[in-house]
DNA sequence: TAATTACATTGCAATATTACGATTAATAAA
DNA sequence: TTTATTAATCGTAATATTGCAATGTAATTA
């Protein structure tokens, strides 16, 4: 059906899950880097950077921001996007609580 | 087109994006935590436990047996899965590489 | 052997994702 | 005002994902 039961799961399962698809995809990875990168927050750069047409990158773009792990700013004609400082906070959180978790698993020996 | 141009990123983007698929969607995520609650290793146990069908819990199972993050043992009739602890470490490392790689970025001032 | 149990696989339907050309909207420059 | 320039949006095609019923497979039990 390609439809997530969602209801059968926590909000932060969801949340995590959420949060996930934003990096599920290497272009959204390489623009999150790129960003990071070049501090000034430089826009369609992208476009030539990554290789990929104006429109993908652009549908990349609104699914980072709809998410909230980025802010665009307008700037005459272009766009300033960048990182959203606040929310990495609470994604960086909800992973490595998530990642804690399961090595603590590993960690006391019981796996088989 | 639904294909990602895996050709046009880094190898360490496309094994990142790769396993946050994993974790991009809740039901992978439950089970990843039932694994570590119950480090007994139990199988569809989850059948009951998330109340998705049987062959959707097996096909989630297969996903996450496939990038390596579980591995399952034969036990009579049953299967027993459970996390694979080596896998773990490259995992959380990846992941928080990236995350301190965007954070840093944010904490030093100059974003918009 | 026959029936049962526990999973995996197959086949299918519904929806989501990825990608891009074409179009549109808005600002800047001529 | 006309003409770029930049990027969002629309429409469409191809592929992927999610979910389940039905079926297949292998070990266990009667």
């Amino acid at each position: 059906m390609g439809i997530t039961k969602t209801d059968l799961f926590s909000t932060e399962q969801n949340e995590l899950a959420q949060l996930a698809k934003a990096f599920a995809h290497p272009a959204r990875i390489a623009i999150l880097q790129y960003l990071a990168k070049t501090k000034s927050c430089i826009n369609g750069t992208l476009v030539q950077e990554l290789g990929l047409a104006q429109a993908t990158i652009s549908q990349h773009l609104r699914e980072l921001k709809e998410l909230g792990l980025i802010k665009g700013s307008i700037e005459g004609v272009s766009v300033n996007y960048c990182l959203n400082e606040e929310k990495w906070e609470r994604v960086s959180a909800l992973f490595n609580g998530l990642f804690d978790q399961l090595t603590q698993s590993c960690s006391s020996g019981d796996c088989c």
